[in-house]
RNA sequence: GGGCCGCUAGCUCAGUCGGCAGAGCAACGCCCUUUUAAGGCGUGGGUCGAAGGUUCGAACCCUUCGCGGCUCACCA
């Protein structure tokens, strides 16, 4: 998407045709500014008029101009590099009648390079008294307006390039977001995990319930799925020996798309042998816990109007638990199908398919009374085997399995259980995936051969966990909308 | 996919009952050597999302389409 061609352009064009003529390059290369506005701050702020004025030191920053203040022979620039603003004094008087005319043709979204020594302005704020300035790169197009900056959500996403000049804060959510996946990365490698990288081309989609995005490879003539999950992949490295493993990385699912949904998301997945689903919960208090202070610098974080509180232990519900106890769900509903159903059609539920067991109905009467309460760090744990072909059963009631969710603010944040690592039960879990695929249910799993034939050969008992990045960094950055935690959004096509 | 709301200058937005297309910022010209959304005087800038319809006359009413937001459904 381009705006088109004018008066604007134009009359940036022309100033950098009438710079070329006069042997000038707008768009120079191989400059090298000396220091950063952050390092100026950091090394001034504390020195008042005086002491600056003794100070002769020269000091140079490049950055993009965001503001000019002009008064006819003297003006004062708002610039800005990675680090910060910082403001800049251009004097006729000081830097000259040719610099003074190159300054002339400067328009805010350029990029410069400044020079000088630095001092207080009437008004106290700390400025670089430009001795020489440069052009570095011409901006063809403004910047958005000064006062109310880029508001238009499209356009901000679209155009992510300009958000990011002109809003401070998107610039702070994604620097957050790097900073949140480094904690993790660091975290995971402290206690001995490796990061390792899997197919993000599947042929056989699994690992989750979801419906995939099809593609297709010419040569080999083969239609390949974008993974859906990296789960199966993982296991097999953790049969091959590779007993603590972790990838942070892209998914794909073919679904839609919301405030908390985009088709392409990041997930944190990690197994770890000998270990069970308590000890993930464990893990996951200490990790959100760790990011938190890291990041955020306090383990209670305010989001929208609520205050998230990630000290440790979070609270545990079984799923029946939670039923009752949050969902006032009466007991009686929960033993058998024919009540469950009831009650279930009684809140305006429609089942995904009529072969829905009571499992399948008692976690969507979960998803409808219980987990939108769940706002400060909650895990549910004891799901129905129904719903979890992946899961390993609970030693005492095989109609749950040992795993947990973590909800947060009433949303899904980590998945995790106990791997089911038994190759028949497994193998008979992905039959009963198969049945629900032909009855038409398009997000149930295929049946994985070759995972089946990894398990065969034993993988030791192992606990793992997912978890959703751009859900955490939402939380952790105070973002309303999934969109504003990914740079790039996927939007509809533009049609011209 | 359903419902609601929106799309007007580069940006942010007004536009009354259907009657000449507006403001602020930005741009351009002039003045101005300590500003913080600098200030003053002046000038230019529009496919009113697109197409069709109603009407003497449409930014405004109707239809269809496009794009976006929120929301419901689905999902993590």
């Amino acid at each position: 998407m381009s705006t088109p061609e004018n008066e604007y352009i134009k009359v940036r064009k022309d100033k950098a045709e009438e710079l070329r003529k006069e042997g000038m390059n707008p768009f120079i290369n191989g400059i090298s500014p000396t220091t950063t506005t952050a390092v100026i701050h950091e090394k001034y702020d504390a020195e008042d008029a005086a002491s600056l004025e003794k100070d002769a030191s020269k000091h140079s920053i490049a950055g993009r101009v965001m503001a000019i203040r002009s008064f006819g022979k003297a003006a004062f620039l708002q610039i800005r590099d990675r680090a910060g603003n910082l403001q800049v004094f251009v004097q006729k008087q000081r830097v000259g009648d040719e610099q003074f005319k190159l300054f002339k043709k400067l328009d805010v979204g350029d990029i410069g390079l400044f020079e000088g020594e630095m001092f207080r302005t009437k008004t106290g704020e700390l400025t670089l008294n430009a001795a020489t300035l440069t052009l570095v790169t011409k901006a063809y197009r403004p910047l958005p307006e000064k006062w109310h900056g880029l508001t238009d959500v499209e356009t901000r996403y679209r155009q992510r390039y300009v958000d990011l000049i002109v809003n401070d804060d998107v610039k702070k959510t994604f620097v957050a977001r790097s900073q949140i996946i480094q904690a993790i990365r660091s975290f995971m490698v402290e206690r001995s995990f490796l990061e390792v990288e899997t197919p993000m081309m599947h042929p056989i989609p699994g690992g989750a319930a979801a419906k995939p995005f099809t593609t297709h490879h010419n040569k080999l003539d083969m239609d390949l799925y974008l993974r859906i999950a990296p789960e199966l992949y993982l296991k097999r490295l953790v049969v091959g020996g590779l007993e603590r493993v972790f990838e942070i990385n892209r998914n794909f699912r073919n679904e839609g798309i919301s405030i908390q949904h985009n088709p392409e998301f990041t997930m944190l997945e990690f197994y770890q042998s000998y270990a069970t689903f308590d000890d993930l919960m464990t893990l996951t208090e200490e990790m959100f816990s760790d990011v938190a202070k890291k990041v955020v610098g306090s383990l209670k974080v305010p989001y929208q109007n609520d205050e998230i509180d990630f000290s440790a232990p979070f609270k545990r519900y079984t799923m029946h638990d939670s039923l009752v106890e949050i969902g006032k769900v009466d007991p009686e509903v929960l033993t058998s199908r024919e009540n469950a159903l009831k009650y279930a059609k009684s809140l305006g539920d429609e089942l995904k398919s009529k072969d829905e067991g009571l499992g399948a109905i008692i976690t969507e009467i979960f998803e409808l009374k219980v987990e939108e309460k769940l706002i400060q760090p909650t895990f549910i744990t004891h799901y129905p085997t129904e719903v979890s072909p992946l899961s390993r059963r609970n030693d005492d009631n095989p109609e749950v399995v040992d795993r947990f969710e973590l909800f947060i603010y009433g949303r899904e944040i980590a998945n995790g259980f106990s791997e089911l690592n038994d190759p028949e039960d497994q193998a008979g879990r992905f039959k009963a995936q198969v049945d629900a695929l032909y009855r038409g249910d398009e997000e149930a799993m295929h049946f994985d051969e070759d995972y089946i034939n990894a398990l065969e050969h034993g993988m030791p008992p192992t606990a793992g966990e997912g978890i959703g990045i751009d859900r955490l960094v939402m939380l952790l950055t105070d973002s309303p909308s999934i969109r504003d935690v990914i740079l790039f959004p996927q939007l509809k096509k533009v049609n011209s």
